[in-house]
DNA sequence: AAAACGTATGAATAAATGTTCATATGTTAA
DNA sequence: TTAACATATGAACATTTATTCATACGTTTT
């Protein structure tokens, strides 16, 4: 069955309105990449790893030691940001170095405080 | 055994920089929360949702219509979206109507479309 | 060339998450 | 008060996801 059965009432009232959203609506490909993009901030190890790199751009195993986490569970996170192009590395000898990719990811994780501090 | 012993070797090199990270890092709560928030981004339905809402206040049913989605499933993440303050709501006879709870989600997402559009 | 070091990665497991289904709650109309 | 409507919610199920473990890869050192 149709879901136009089980809308309310006023539901001819609305249709205008809904005619502009459909108008406004990004492409399905711009609203799944926009969640991608939140979904990799929305874990608290990769905000500490983000954290970390406001400050320096370190090492994989420097990041594991400050983080307490094994070196694995911190590469595994670093390619997921690095995906989302949030961080970019350089090797230097043995080591790899990472550090954030732009500043927007400054920018959103500011945005962010902002919204749970008010 | 502990993880000091898996660093590389320019350890000591690195220490007074992974000393000012340590200043710089927000207490465990913030991360948290900030994890919590963008987590709440971090669904292609949750963004759709906040891209109507963008447009006009509506009530769930007409959510449900031109999303596509079940009553029950647009409810669920609009609980969801309450509940991390992204969206308020207020009742009208047997509707509500949910609506942008502040500017700062515009301003998140919009940051997150520079992002992904460049 | 072999060994040691730093990092990446696939498979497995446990935990978190989104949707569906059934049903409860709150409001209005009859 | 009873019925109908709009929304909320708990449980169940399927999918996704983060970490661990073992191991592979690339670089440097001996």
């Amino acid at each position: 069955m149709g879901r136009e059965e089980m809308c309310c009432e006023a539901h001819e009232l609305h249709r205008e309105k809904l005619e502009l959203v459909n108008r406004q609506m990004p492409p399905e490909t711009e609203l799944y990449d926009l969640a991608e993009l939140f979904k990799t901030f929305g874990d608290s190890t990769r905000i500490r790893i983000l954290f970390v790199l406001f400050e320096a751009e370190v090492c994989v195993c420097d990041l594991a030691q400050v983080l307490n986490m094994t070196q694995s569970a911190v590469s595994h996170q670093l390619k997921i940001l690095k995906q989302n192009r949030l961080v970019k590395c350089r090797r230097e000898g043995k080591s790899i170095f990472y550090s954030l990719a732009d500043d927007h990811v400054r920018t959103i994780i500011a945005q962010g405080q902002h919204h749970i501090n008010e």
